[in-house]
DNA sequence: TCGTCTCGCACATTTGAAAGGT
DNA sequence: AACCTTTCAAATGTGCGAGACG
């Protein structure tokens, strides 16, 4: 991976870091290349569900570069590759329309955060717990997608002490084109089942071994369960954790653009969908959007397991990562924030042992970043692959009903976002780009 | 009719509390 | 009393298949 040189916001304008860090330090690589490679020669799939689904495989990345005593935050959140819906005709996907209105925009925030550059730096950090929906009305704060289009998780490091500085604060964006899936409702491709039920635990008793079709037929312990269930893990990690590992390898710089990895169209390179570039345009993908970046709920998303306990890292970097550098739009705290102590606690942080994983419960779970708002108010200003059709959603100020009064915090919806006049070769893309559009948590 | 989505099912793993031992 | 390990049940995650839906 490369650091983004186009970034040169003054050191000074960094949370956190007297100039001797450089944003272009920061690597992220992925785990399991691998696993992510077979999945992506066939065309990855990830069921979407309304109580919502997690992703197999998951996302677990690997970071390096980072300021050890300095805070960040992990966010993960879901662009269309393209403007197309899908659909499987004849083993391959085909192109069968205009991609449906984006649903509200969310991301994910990771558990752990915020948490020093150390405690990222020290093991993978997975994503396990993140899960995907179709389910628009969605209360649990998943992410929003619809089935049959085309998506890429992009991850985003901000450089914050909390979440209040998030807006204030230099984040960078990676992705990795391998874990780009089509979102589905149903396996489509055979493959992909057989793929998913061979490495995923949780489908072990789909797999074929014997005469074992998911019916109890056999259900031969050869050994006792755990042990069975320990050596399956282990096996199985040592395919999804693939030796590479930790040299991590690099994660190629490909475009800045917030669009980056998507294509014109067409995806699953093994299809004959619509070809495309890997790397587009971003000129023409962007629109101007003085995003208003507005913090609405947290969810408080189960305990957060530390980042992902996983011991060998595979050489991440399967290979290419776009990277992005910006800095987000300014947005007016949300009077709730301040209601939450365990935000409020957190100080700009000094070298030296530092409460993380689990002790900002608060962070913990999804940031829902919708890119809803008010309509006339911010809709139009995000930025949409499929033009400005937004329909700002289930975040729109008048209706708290979204969620439960507990997690409702009000929104100023009417701040109107601020735009750094961040230089960049394109100030647009910086300005429209969707991650804090809206937030919610 | 077709393509897509939803639901319930059986099977598997994960999680956490309780019980027991040191 | 404190800690560790083991056990067990509940919760949760899976894909499948049938039926519903538009």
């Amino acid at each position: 991976m490369a650091l983004q040189s186009n970034f040169s916001a003054p050191s000074s304008s960094i949370p956190g870091g007297p100039g001797a860090y450089r944003q272009g330090n920061i690597r992220m690589t992925l785990e399991n290349p691998e696993l992510w490679k077979s999945f992506h020669e066939i065309g990855t799939e990830m069921i979407i569900t309304k109580p919502g689904r997690r992703m197999y495989p998951h996302c677990k990345i690997n970071l390096s570069g980072l300021i050890p005593c300095s805070k960040y935050i992990l966010l993960v959140d879901m662009v269309p590759v393209d403007g197309f819906r899908y659909k499987w005709n004849k083993e391959k996907w085909e192109v069968t329309g205009k991609a449906e209105p984006q649903p509200p925009c969310r991301t994910y925030l990771h558990p752990d955060s915020p948490a020093p550059g150390s405690h990222w730096m020290k093991q993978s950090v997975s994503f396990l717990k993140l899960k995907l929906t179709n389910n628009t009305l969605d209360q649990h704060g998943h992410i929003i997608l619809h089935s049959m289009h085309c998506y890429q998780p992009r991850f985003h490091i901000v450089q914050a002490d909390d979440m209040y500085s998030v807006r204030w604060s230099v984040f960078q964006t990676f992705t990795f084109s391998e874990t780009s899936f089509t979102s589905v409702t149903a396996y489509q491709n055979t493959k992909i089942t057989k793929l998913k039920i061979d490495h995923n635990p949780f489908a072990k008793g789909f797999r074929d071994e014997g005469t074992n079709t998911k019916k109890r037929a056999n259900r031969i312990p050869a050994f006792p369960e755990k042990k069975a269930k320990e050596m399956d893990y282990l096996s199985k990690d040592s395919y999804e954790d693939s030796p590479s590992s930790i040299e991590e390898e690099v994660v190629k710089e490909e475009h800045y653009s917030p669009w980056g990895p998507e294509r014109e169209h067409g995806h699953h390179g093994q299809t004959d969908s619509p070809p495309g570039p890997d790397v587009r345009d971003i000129a023409e993908q962007l629109v101007p959007a003085p995003a208003s970046y507005q913090p609405y709920r947290f969810h408080k998303y189960g305990k957060s397991p530390s980042p992902s306990s996983n011991l060998d890292s595979s050489n991440g970097g399967s290979g290419r990562a776009s990277f992005e550098s910006r800095v987000p739009d300014v947005v007016t705290v949300p009077e709730h924030e301040a209601s939450k102590p365990s935000v409020h606690e957190i100080r700009p942080s000094p070298c030296g042992p530092q409460p993380i994983a689990g002790h900002h419960p608060d962070y913990t779970g999804v940031l829902n970043i919708a890119q809803a708002g008010k309509p006339g108010v911010l809709s139009h200003h995000i930025y949409s692959p499929y033009g400005t059709e937004q329909t700002l959603g289930q975040w729109s100020g008048p209706s708290p009903a979204q969620y439960p009064p507990p997690h409702h915090l009000p929104t100023d919806y009417s701040t109107p976002a601020v735009h750094h006049g961040y230089h960049h070769g394109n100030m647009a893309e910086w300005s429209q780009y969707p991650l804090f559009s809206y937030s919610c948590w």
